[in-house]
RNA sequence: GGGCCUGUAGCUCAGUUGGUUAGAGCACUGUGCUGAUAACGCAGGGGUCAGUGGUUCGAUUCCACUCAGGCCCA
């Protein structure tokens, strides 16, 4: 007995069945541990916070994921699936300070940092419940009973032990970072914080003369938006490529780039043009000497950042004020002075502004300048500017100190690395992510924070001594404590005696930036070192990973750089990275728009299947989605309607006749034709499925199981086998198209498995279960052979075969408009259709399926003619690919000559393979590769010449024909009703009618045939009503008409 | 401001090394088929292939720039 699905398509409720079948098989569990230990396939499942809802962003990489591992496993590959919590960082303890009211970072201190962290530590599994939900209703496999959490004491030391063989190496060191600061709030901005408060502000512009050392009447040319930042100038930059010119302007000579001439105030004439680059290392003389300099400064230097947009193309250089100043001193060694305090104001040796606000200095600082000749102009510059989105003060970029880890000296080799990994797209890893590797900067490892992982360096607050720690043990064995937390504030209070002097070992305060936390996941995942030795070997680095497109610079990168940096490996070799799922308009899905869409909602109301086939069909998944709940909605009905209605319809007659599958006891080559071309379309079909999927591309792979499900199954090879089904006898052919039917439907089950998992099963399960020797089959889907062209079972393939049967289905719909445009309805037979084919082969497998032709278009004989000589007339057109090449720029004239050929000259063409035509005087010879002819109609016949083919179509209908129209019409009505009336299929009944002499006679000439058709024991000419019968009035062909039906 | 991606019918998307009539589905209109179908067929309307310039006999396709949207970084 083969199960039916519930009627009218309620995904969901097929869906929780399957749920609870899984759960209570435990088919998760038994899919990894049934695969053999030794074939694995490495997937790292970067994670997710869960202090906020998952969105459909969210889903989206989560069922590409599990499409490639459901993949894998079913191709025999061991998936361990480990799941995973990022529970660190600022957006965490955001919310926290909001949900406690907090707008200073002084009242955590205040309000007590142990506490503090407690509260975030609740409140990253906020929306825990809701993720574990979602996970298990989009039917993401996964271990969630056993997931790494970043803030676990294990994962903690597993991160500590990298950060020491990175202290080992040398790859740590304290340095200074540039970040927004806010002197009011006397705190750094993150930079999402960041980004919350840019607005238009309006700065002074100024441009400064600074004299060259060795040349005191030559200056640069220097222009700033930030006066107060000269007392820190150390340096100048100019860019490599740029042009230069020095020229003699109001009596002075000024040095600037060429194309930035036009902020000069009147004449000049150059005197001389050099490249940036034969401007470097020059030194000059400073304008301010407040700041004690303890290296060499004053000179020029070249950068890339250097622009020609604006200023005057050489920039001013104060390392402790901007990221390009910064990483341009670290390139040339220069001085980082900062002769400014906590709240934005000079310090002491700044002596003429001490104590004052830097951006309140500026004006005293401009009338200095002026006073000292070296203000060349000020001018007023609008640009968008970042204001603390507390307060609306203007930020400073400011120098703090900071941890930062050696990255760019390893940069050649990360390239490298990054070259050894497959991306998805690839222009993401030569692109993005290969112009980020280049233009690497050190990592910026340290936070000011308090929810993070501790940083486990210890410093002398007496002697220089350094001391890192990368195991619980080694803390213990320093300090003689164990800690059953090891976050802040408990850890700050672990101090130890100096080794080398009487000076107390205390931590540096920061904490590390989570993409530290999680790009050591491949690591920290299995507390190695400290543990499972064996698992970590053999799960790095990955087969794949995919996140979305925004995790560049952020898990892709801390992924490979860690891993880089410690083992010198690439951590994972393919790596999928799908754009982001935006709202219909193609705007991004937010919160505050109010366009986001609840996942949950449209699962729900259509099922999660539906929407996995969605959104990896409806783009590759590497292109912005645009997301349309209709789309979700044509799926369910479309593809989802369509392979359960097949299902549907091969379980009614296979109960019927009490069909079981025993395996295929009627080989494939010998199974008639349509079973042959649908077994040899499919086996087409898993090869393309398995090489696209294998490829990652999805999308295409599931498009082609749709597009064979829709037209090659159910819409050709359903419809034409619907009377194999009903007849009554079971015999080798109804064997046949059962045996080939269940295959196709169970192959398909296991096609879409890895995107469809719910349905694949449901479907998997109604087919197996009626199996009589199951012995091939799993209890699931999911545990079985995922088909490969490669598999003995899908080699079956008849290319000669399915050839035929597309040139027969192009006629066939050629016919049918054919029929169309004639306004002539299928139902009428009609005598004759010519068809116009030269090709011998094309010739031989129409008149073999010149059958099919017949009954699909209701003609009782197909015609295969050579030419249109009777049928059409010729018209000539020109084929371009082959006159480009040939005729050049002559191409149109000589177009424009083929399509006024003569029939006369296309016949002489087609000949003698050539013929020669004179243009402008000038003799061209074509030959039958520049001509394709086509024929237009000639009159009498229906003619067509729709795409390659010519058809035409006898008009005639004789009485013969008409009658048998008519049969067929009056049958239509009969089997309508029988449907209307509820009767069975399987229902036997008599047919009364009142009609017109014409359809009597029609009827009485097809009696058997109509009775036949309608399963009918009688068929009367009776117009009196009778009782108990099921009666209606028709309209056919005119002609007004009563029939009444009654079960036997 | 920089890097990368995207822009094709009202909507969602295809479009294979450049070839002159640019496709599919949805939606709309008409019509047909159907005792598996919530499907399906045929036809119609609907396109300056975002725009401009270049290369070419010929550009949706290749190049440059501009505009719009997105992501990341400043």
């Amino acid at each position: 007995m083969f199960k039916p699905f519930p009627q009218h398509l309620n995904l969901p409720v097929v869906e929780k069945e399957v749920l609870d079948f899984w759960k209570a098989q435990n088919i998760f569990q038994k899919s990894v541990a049934s695969r053999d230990v030794k074939r694995s396939f490495v997937f790292y499942d970067g994670p997710p916070t869960a202090n906020g809802r998952p969105g459909i962003h969210h889903v989206i990489s989560r069922i590409i994921k599990d499409f490639a591992c459901r993949l894998k496993t079913m191709q025999g590959y061991r998936v361990e699936r480990k799941a995973g919590w990022d529970t660190h960082g600022l957006p965490v303890e955001i919310e926290v300070e909001k949900k406690l009211g907090f707008t200073r970072k002084d009242q955590i201190v205040e309000y007590g940092v142990d506490k503090f962290n407690a509260l975030c530590r609740e409140s990253v599994w906020t929306f825990k419940q809701v993720w574990d939900e979602s996970t298990e209703r989009i039917a993401y496999w996964v271990d969630l009973e056993h997931p790494y959490i970043t803030y676990e004491n294990n994962y903690l030391e597993s991160v500590w032990w990298i950060l020491k063989e990175f202290w080992k190496k040398n790859l740590l060191y304290l340095g200074h970072k540039i970040v927004p600061y806010c002197p009011r709030c006397e705190t750094a901005l993150s930079s999402h914080e960041l980004s919350l408060g840019y607005d238009e502000v309006e700065d002074p512009s100024i441009y400064v003369k600074m004299p060259l050392q060795n040349e005191p009447d030559t200056f640069f040319l220097v222009w700033t938006t930030t006066p107060w930042t000269l007392i820190s100038n150390v340096a100048l930059a100019l860019h490599t490529g740029v042009d230069y010119v020095k020229v003699l302007h109001r009596g002075e000579k000024l040095i600037l780039a060429e194309a930035r001439l036009s902020v000069l105030d009147g004449e000049y004439e150059i005197l001389e043009r050099k490249k940036g680059r034969e401007l470097e290392n020059l030194a000059y003389q400073p304008l301010f000497t407040f700041c004690k300099i303890d290296r060499r400064a004053y000179y020029t230097v070249l950068g890339d950042f250097v622009t020609i947009e604006d200023g005057s193309g050489i920039v001013h250089m104060a390392p402790a004020f901007g990221e390009d100043d910064y990483q341009t001193g670290r390139r040339y060694d220069l001085p980082v002075l900062q002769p400014i305090d906590k709240s934005g104001r000079f310090t002491d040796e700044v002596t003429p502004w001490k104590g004052k606000f830097v951006k309140d200095a500026d004006p005293e600082i401009m009338a200095q300048l002026k006073n000292t000749g070296r203000l060349y102009k000020v001018e007023k510059y609008r640009h968008s500017y970042p204001h603390c989105w507390r307060c609306k003060s203007p930020l400073l970029y400011y120098a703090k100190k900071s941890w930062y880890i050696r990255t760019s000296e390893h940069k050649e080799r990360l390239v490298k690395l990054n070259e050894m990994i497959k991306w998805y797209p690839p222009e993401v890893g030569a692109g993005r992510f290969g112009e980020w590797l280049n233009n690497n900067v050190d990592w910026a490892l340290s936070r000011d924070r308090f929810w993070g992982t501790p940083l486990p360096i210890w410093l002398c607050d007496q002697c220089e001594a350094k001391e890192c720690i990368g195991s619980m043990a080694e803390l213990k064995q320093r300090s003689g404590k164990d800690l059953a937390d090891l976050h802040k504030p408990y850890i700050d209070e672990v101090t130890w005696r100096c080794a080398s002097c009487t000076g107390t070992m205390r931590r540096t305060p920061e904490v590390i930036d989570v993409w530290f936390d999680s790009g050591a996941m491949p690591i920290a995942q299995w507390h190695y070192p400290f543990e499972n030795q064996d698992i970590f070997q053999r799960s790095f680095p990955a087969d794949f990973i995919c996140e979305g497109i925004d995790q560049t610079r952020g898990w892709f990168y801390s992924l490979l750089a860690i891993a880089g940096l410690l083992f010198d490996k690439p951590c994972f070799r393919h790596c999928v990275v799908n754009e982001l799922v935006l709202d219909k308009d193609g705007k991004k899905m937010s919160k505050s728009v109010g366009n986001t869409v609840d996942p949950f909602k449209i699962i729900e109301q259509y099922g999660a299947d539906p929407l996995r086939w969605y959104l990896l069909t409806n783009s590759q998944v590497w292109v912005p989605t645009r997301f349309d709940e209709e789309g979700v909605k044509e799926t369910v009905g479309k593809f989802f309607g369509t392979l359960l209605n097949t299902y549907a319809f091969f379980a009614m007659y296979a109960n019927i006749d009490k069909f079981q599958f025993r395996g295929h006891t009627i080989p494939f080559d010998q199974r008639p034709e349509i079973d042959r071309w649908l077994l040899s379309g499919l086996n087409r079909l898993v090869a393309r499925a398995e090489e696209m999927y294998n490829r990652y591309e999805v999308t295409r792979g599931a498009r082609a199981i749709n597009d064979f499900v829709l037209d090659d199954l159910s819409n050709w090879y359903v419809r034409r086998c619907r009377r194999r089904f009903w007849k009554s006898e079971m015999g080798a052919d109804k064997q046949s198209a059962y045996e080939t039917l269940y295959h196709v439907l169970l192959t398909i089950s296991k096609l879409i498995a890895p995107v469809a998992p719910f349905i694949a099963e449901a479907l998997y399960r109604r087919l197996v279960e009626a199996e009589v020797s199951a012995v091939a089959n799993q209890e699931s889907v999911h545990l079985d052979a995922f088909p490969s062209a490669t598999h003995a079972a899908f080699q079956f393939r008849e290319n000669d075969l399915e050839e035929k049967m597309n040139l027969v289905r192009d006629i066939v719909v050629s016919g049918r408009a054919l029929r169309n445009a004639k306004s002539l309805k299928v139902r009428q037979p009609l005598r004759q259709l010519f068809v116009v084919v030269n090709d011998e082969q094309k010739r031989k497998a129409l008149l073999a399926g010149a059958n099919l032709i017949k009954e699909e278009l209701n003609i009782k004989a197909v015609e295969l003619i050579a030419n249109t000589d009777a049928l059409m007339i010729p018209r000539a057109e020109p084929i371009f690919k082959a006159l480009g090449p040939k005729f050049g720029k002559k191409a149109n004239a000589v177009a424009d000559a083929i399509r006024q050929l003569s029939p006369e000259q296309m016949r002489q063409l087609e000949a003698q393979g050539s013929l020669a035509l004179t243009l402008q005087g000038e003799t061209l010879t074509l030959n039958q590769d520049d001509v394709r002819v086509k024929a237009e109609q000639a009159p009498g016949l229906a003619v067509s010449t729709a795409g390659e083919w010519t058809l035409a179509l006898d008009t005639n209908i004789d009485e013969a024909l008409l009658h048998e129209g008519l049969a067929r019409e009056f049958i239509n009505r009969v089997q309508n009703m029988r449907k209307d009336a509820g009767f069975d299929v399987i229902d036997r009944i008599r047919i009364y009618y009142e009609a017109s002499d014409v359809l009597h006679h029609a009827l009485q000439q097809a009696a058997a045939y109509v009775q036949t058709e309608a399963l009918a024991e009688a068929l009367e000419r009776d117009g009196v009503a009778k009782p108990d019968t099921y009666r209606a009035e028709w309209d056919i062909n005119g002609d007004k008409t009563i029939i009444s039906i009654e079960r036997v």
